[in-house]
RNA sequence: CGGGCUGUGGCUCAGCUUGGUAGAGCGCUGCGUUCGGGACGCAGAGGCCGUGGGUUCAAAUCCCACCAGCCCGACCA
């Protein structure tokens, strides 16, 4: 076997983490670039991915009293001016439309139509706090109409520098749920609850263990008092902020003239929250899983179970081969995993049967089943798992196989999570003088640096210099301050860099 | 938005220095032999050489601009 000891990835996470990631994203089928800068396709597998993201957290919002709803994707000038930092912090990334109309110019070339220049531009969204505060100023009229709970699906644009798939594109698809409450304490207490759903969807679904925290002042979202964010760690050992909850305080009601009549009788600004969660999770599932031989998807979140690869090497025993791949998947079928049914999917491309193995493995179906004829006459069946070594395999009793299905799916998904817990465990550390801190972030091959640093657990004063100064000399940020854990209380301690309490 | 590298068939790339009408491997199509872990033989298809301009008798090759991709920086879900 020419290829037997090589990676199916090229080159490994080792050797380059940035292009493995480019690969895994290309080969793996879940997107490619397109046309214009930052912008990309999104496949079918890679689509099912968020899909069942999407699925999954609404059932969620729902259960936590949160109702879909649609704002427009344009947002007038003005708008975006109302809240100061707001339209700072987001006024570098603006596409802005100006023109309604094309026509032909003298060059033979379209081009916007002069005379139809907007009066007033308008910014295609990049969050919609603004146009969804707009209306909500309308709708709020009484405490009685409070809390407002409502989520939106959609796609934003910020006009970012430099794009990666999935992880930082120029359009991106997102919720962004936008409440209002009669109260700061319900209002701060809505933003910690879905920084809480945000973490178990995460750390149950998708099987990645995040640190919950609040951001300090220079993370902290535009415009926000507060913002909570869950971190993840990806196997280059650097920080990704999975999903974020802020409590905007009465910045934006203010801004907007959201205002209500209290109990009282007196007019009050709504308190208000914003939180949100991106096709950006697609990338960091990637990078959190993905091994050299392709992507590995957790059971709960693939779009595909289990892949059936009929093995038919004689035109005689296809056939029956054949049948007896329909009568599992249905016998699969039939069985439940997670929030539905087992999804079955019989590859039966006529190609190689190793080379459609490999196509999987890329993919990271989590179980690819192989029947040939030898297993028919046992009534027997060998079953891959994504997360052994590619070439193991279980054989089972056909019927066992399919009573065992889920719970093996089951074992996949813990193991998967116990792998990532101990990956970001083994790469956080608890620092307690300034010389160990920039120990630990320096790489000990300055010229080709290696794969080093991870998460630091360390006390710090607050100070915004401190900040500026670690991300100056080592590129190292702040990524969030833990909220306080009821099993583990922490305990006050001094300042590493300036032995400040 | 700054700095660097790169753009040649679906993918990876050679050709560019020294201008003369386009190549390889993989993939793809067909036929045959194969098929229980990335098969092999034979025969084929497929390219405005990123786009636009310039220099030249002649440009993938030289010059300019733009676009796109990747890496580093600032920014960010």
């Amino acid at each position: 076997m020419p290829h037997a000891e090589k990676t199916a990835i090229t080159p490994t996470r080792e050797q380059d983490f940035p292009e493995w990631y480019q690969q895994i994203v290309r080969v793996a089928e879940l997107a490619e670039p397109r046309d214009v800068r930052g912008c990309m396709v999104i496949r079918p597998w890679g689509f099912g991915i968020w899909e069942n993201m999407q699925r999954q957290l609404d059932a969620m919002f729902r259960a936590t009293g949160h109702r879909n709803a649609y704002f427009p994707l344009f947002i007038p000038l003005s708008h975006m001016q109302k809240e100061a930092e707001h339209v700072e912090g987001f006024a570098k990334e603006c596409a802005v439309v100006t023109h309604h109309r094309l026509e032909l110019g003298a060059d033979g070339k379209m081009r916007p139509a002069p005379a139809a220049e907007l009066s007033e531009p308008l910014v295609i969204r990049p969050t919609s706090e603004t146009i969804i505060g707009a209306t909500y100023a309308k709708w709020v009229q009484s405490y009685r109409d409070l809390p407002v709970l409502i989520n939106q699906w959609c796609n934003v644009v910020r006009w970012e520098m430099r794009p990666r798939l999935f992880l930082r594109t120029t359009e991106f698809l997102w919720q962004e749920g936008h409440t209002v409450h009669e109260t700061e304490a319900e209002a701060r207490e809505e933003t910690r609850r879905m920084l809480d759903v945000y973490e178990t969807f995460v750390r149950d679904r998708l099987a990645i263990p995040v640190f919950s925290g609040e951001k300090s002042e220079s993370e902290r979202f535009p415009g926000a008092v507060q913002t909570l964010s869950i971190e993840a760690m990806v196997q280059d050992r650097k920080a990704i902020q999975a999903g974020t909850s802020h409590f905007l305080g009465q910045n934006f009601s203010r801004a907007s003239g959201i205002q209500f009549q209290t109990r009282d009788g007196k007019q009050e600004f709504g308190w208000t929250t914003s939180w949100g969660m991106s096709t950006r999770l697609v990338g960091t599932l990637v990078m959190t899983h993905g091994d050299d031989d392709g992507l590995v998807l957790p059971p709960r979140i693939a779009p595909t179970h289990v892949v059936i690869i009929p093995i038919t090497p004689k035109e005689e025993s296809r056939a029956a081969v054949l049948e007896m791949c329909t009568k599992l998947a249905a016998q699969l079928r039939r069985g439940s995993y997670g929030d539905g049914p087992i999804e079955v999917e019989i590859d039966q491309r006529d190609l190689g049967g190793g080379v459609k193995s490999w196509e999987w493995i890329k993919k990271g179906v989590p179980l690819r089943v192989e029947i040939g004829p030898r297993d028919l006459e046992s009534g027997k069946v060998a079953v891959s798992r994504r997360d052994q070594p590619v070439k193991a395999k279980e054989v089972f009793a056909t019927e066992g196989f399919v009573d065992r299905a889920s719970e093996i799916l089951n074992s996949i998904q813990r193991n998967l999570f116990q792998r990532a817990m101990q990956f970001r465990d083994t790469n956080t550390r608890v620092i307690d003088t300034r010389e160990e801190f920039y120990d630990f972030f320096t790489p000990k091959n300055a010229s080709k640096p290696e794969i080093h640093g991870g998460f630091a657990l360390a006390y710090w004063n607050g100070s915004r210099a401190i900040e500026d100064e670690i991300k100056a000399d080592l590129k190292v940020t702040i990524r969030c301050i833990p909220l306080a854990d009821p099993a583990h209380p922490s305990e006050p301690g001094k300042c590493i860099f300036t032995g400040e309490p």
